[in-house]
Parts: structure tokens; sequence; C-alpha cells
DNA sequence: GCCAACGTTGGC
DNA sequence: GCCAACGTTGGC
């Protein structure tokens, strides 16, 4: 889902036109549902915390197995960011209201895994951080892109982006399934991993982490893989 | 390739 | 504003 892709603003490939579409209404519902998000109470999950904390820390999907939208190839691994001039890429494409809220949300420094997803090994390869807060994803503007919005205005940009530059390698690769089982484990323990949005918001590219479920991560480095 | 989960669209 | 149909995500 999210398409991260280094770009010029004004690049484009071949492609055929996006179709029209609504969007006051869900945009609205976009809206809404992210101020919602801050002002329910508790200390679980960083869905219930994000935008209070200090920092928070996050976990952002993208594809590492080439696939065609639209005509273009949306791929782009961790190996891909590693590529990039200054290892740094905008994180476009993402189409998705509560995602980009939490995009929105990015401090500067902040840090992030790169999670790769629908692939043959979906999990955690490495680290990041923010290296620019969010500001208009161009692709939006793009006929030819495959996440081209006709619905969204230059002077009332709908979707954002942030730039990420790589941090490191995960020390190992920290595998979906590992991250289930201590998910489903703690779900009766009360562990650390008991409400990662990867399992309770599945769908959802963009992600906060409580401090605390990023430092169990972190930690799982250091073992042998389960 | 299948399909569950879930977000979006649009008729009423 | 409801909700069925539809489209997308992403694991398996």
């Amino acid at each position: 889902m999210p398409r991260p892709r280094k770009r010029p603003p004004g690049a484009a490939g071949p492609e055929k036109k996006g179709q029209s579409e609504k969007r006051t209404k869900s945009e609205n519902l976009g809206e809404a549902s992210a101020k919602v998000e801050n002002s329910s109470l508790q200390k679980t999950s960083a869905f219930k915390k994000c935008g209070r904390n200090l920092t928070n820390y996050w976990l952002m999907k993208s594809e590492p197995e080439s696939r065609l939208e639209k005509g273009v190839d949306v791929k782009f691994s961790i190996e891909d960011l590693k590529a990039q001039p200054k290892q740094t890429a905008c994180w476009d494409g993402v189409r998705n209201y509560q995602a980009r809220n939490f995009l929105r949300a990015m401090k500067l420094e902040e840090e992030a895994f790169f999670y790769h997803s629908n692939c043959k090994e979906p999990g955690i390869v490495g680290l990041m951080k923010i290296v620019k807060e969010a500001y208009p994803d161009h692709t939006q503007f793009e006929k030819n892109n495959p996440h081209y919005d006709p619905s969204s205005q230059e002077d009332n940009p709908k979707w954002s982006m942030v730039d990420v530059q790589f941090v490191r390698m995960m020390k190992r690769f920290i595998s979906l399934a590992e991250l289930k089982t201590y998910h489903q484990s703690h779900k009766a323990t009360g562990g650390p991993l008991k409400d990662m949005a990867l399992f309770t918001h599945q769908r959802l590219s963009i992600q906060p982490l409580t401090q605390e479920e990023f430092d169990f991560i972190l930690s799982l480095e250091e073992n042998e893989p389960s």
C-alpha cells in the first residue's frame, strides 16, 4: 500500500488515467476519526497514546517484491531504500486516512521499523528514521501515477508523505510469524505485544508502536530465531 | 491463487 | 444515515 518511491515531482510513467470519485464524505470521516483517536483514554496501545507522547515509534509497510499496479511496479524494499542517495526516500502513495494521519503525526528523528509486506517472508527487516515531516505527496497530482487522486486539489492536498532515512538492518529478520506467536501469548499474559497494531489493525500500512512494543521487538534481535 | 478482513462508495 | 456491493490489503 504505501508505495514509497524516490522520484522527483513531475516524473511519471506510462499508464491509464484514474477514474473520478466522490470525496467529501470519506474525507470528513477520516478527519473525524483522527481526532477521536487521540482523545480516547487508557494506557494500552500506541493507538490510544499516539499524539500525546513526546516521541512515537512507527512501523511502515512496503512491498519488497515486484508487483504491477496500473502498469507501474510498486516494489520498494529496504535494499531499495539503502540504494537511494543519502539512503533517503519519500514515503509516497499512502491513500488511507488513518495511515495518513499517522504520517502527519511523525516528528523529525523518530524511528520506524521497515516492514516487508505482501511477500514470501513478511516481517521487520530494518530501522529507519524520519528526516522530513509531513508535506504534500506529489504523486496524488500525477495522472499517470498508480496513486493519482483526481479528487485532490493542488491548493488543498489530501495526501501527505514524509522522508525517511535508512538507519540499519535488524541484527536478524523478525518475521511476522514470530511476532504473531508473541502477540498470541502476550494476549494471555498481558505482555508487551498484546495490542500490537500489526494484528489489531492488520491492514494499516503506517502504524504507531508504544515504547514497550518497540523495545520488546528490539530485544528479540538478541535471541535465537524462534 | 484464495480468501478474510475491512475500508470506501453510492443508492435509497 | 444505513448498509449492500465492491475494491484493496496482505497473509497463507
